[in-house]
DNA sequence: CGAATATCAGATACACTGACATAG
DNA sequence: CCTATGTCAGTGTATCTGATATTC
């Protein structure tokens, strides 16, 4: 013992120069938690949590998915998703089918009520993207999502 | 109703490129679920949690933290610290003894045992991130530090 | 039979609200 | 008196493991 622990973490800025910089994992990780805490707030009133209104928007863009498809998504368990898609349909923001190919499935579609409170939050969402992009230029905004983008790839697994 | 929904998010990269892009805030959420998965997973044998790890890193990185200086870096509440807290100290990774200058605080040391545990796992966590950056030139690593603590410090209240 | 889907039960972790005692 | 800290109780959400029924 002794000496210094691997120490990799704390301030992404620190004030002290001599402290070795943050991970990027810990910086995406920081990132991501500063941004789930405007969504919740900004989500508040629509009396969805971040994660539901997430799931909203990936079933505007992708009709005819379901639970599971949703799961692999998000790298969790089937059973994960299970909660949140009742949570949902219970609300009456989704509603499931059975997929007439193979009635194993259980096909999401939004309803009206869903797509009205996307139509609501949007344009609100997209104004705190925007917040966090202020002082980007046009092709950082490009280069960022490109960064993102490849090293999102680069940790799925394959399956 | 018809006419589609707002439709933001879906497939980082999709197929149909008739598809708008993702929004961006989706993405750094794919990037987080992603290597939050990667860290469950090579964080199972030593029995912590991957937030219960961060914590530690953190802790390693500014001593004299309190659980309240933790809940704020993380930007939730003081008492959602609470539960990891005792939970790293009843595992007897970490340590608390009250501040002699403010006796309200009690700051919080790494043990051995917590030095321990990350001189075990920090390599293989900078493994997991080697990979995440597997395609990146050295000046895109720059870059991609520089564009997430951007976009971190524009999120961030002023308090 | 094997793989995928959905679902149920139970466990743990995480975050919230609200309340309270204590220290500054 | 007001604020910050720590803690407790209770609640809801999210995730996991394991098991089961169903369908392909």
């Amino acid at each position: 013992m002794g000496g210094r622990a691997t120490c990799l973490n704390g301030a992404v800025t620190p004030a002290d120069a001599s402290v070795p910089p943050a991970t990027l994992l810990y910086v995406v990780k920081q990132l991501e938690l500063v941004s789930r805490a405007q969504l919740d707030e900004l989500l508040r009133p629509a009396g969805v949590t971040t994660l539901q209104y997430t799931a909203l928007t990936v079933l505007a863009r992708r009709p005819h998915m379901t639970s599971a498809d949703l799961a692999r998504l998000s790298f969790v368990r089937a059973q994960s998703t299970a909660d949140l898609v009742s949570a949902l349909a219970k609300r009456e923001l989704i509603s499931r089918s059975p997929d007439p190919a193979n009635r194993r499935r259980l096909l999401i579609s939004l309803t009206d009520a869903g797509r009205e409170l996307l139509a609501t939050y949007d344009p609100l969402v997209a104004q705190l993207e925007e917040q966090m992009l202020a002082d980007f230029s046009p092709s950082e905004r490009d280069d960022f999502r490109e960064l993102l983008g490849r090293a999102r790839r680069s940790l799925t697994p394959v399956p």
